[in-house]
DNA sequence: AGCGTGACACGAC
DNA sequence: GGTCGTGCCACGC
């Protein structure tokens, strides 16, 4: 936990490695826990992600899974919300899918 | 201090 | 290219 915010710093490095992820493209779970130092933790970033506040202003819908996918019950609200959103950012999904060239790599 | 849990990852078949 | 099993990490009880 850090001192004042009761956010773990953990947590905390996740927010601030998504935020950095650019429009257009996206990153899985595993590749933005590696990121922001928690190799490994993939599920645990989508429980965080899950708990966002509605009126987060974090680009959560840039987060999928490996294989491309939104990861999100299908046809749920958000779910739904999420395809808007890639594809108001020129992402889109072919056969529920987004081409893997969309991703976010670090080199 | 355990134990179950999950918007996952990945290798086998 | 599906489906299934196993591994993993941080979190909450």
């Amino acid at each position: 936990m850090s001192a004042r915010s009761g956010v773990s710093d953990k947590k905390a490095a996740v927010f601030l490695t998504l935020r950095q992820i650019p429009s257009g493209r996206v990153v899985s779970y595993g590749q933005l826990a590696r990121l922001a130092g928690s190799p490994g933790a993939a599920r645990w970033v989508g429980s965080i992600l899950r708990q966002l506040p509605a009126d987060s202003t974090l680009p959560w819908h840039r987060v999928v899974n490996s294989r491309g996918e939104i990861a999100l019950p299908p046809a749920s609200p958000a779910h739904l919300e999420q395809i808007r959103r890639l594809t108001r950012e020129g992402v889109e999904l072919n056969r529920g899918k987004i081409a893997l060239r969309r991703f976010f790599w670090t080199r």
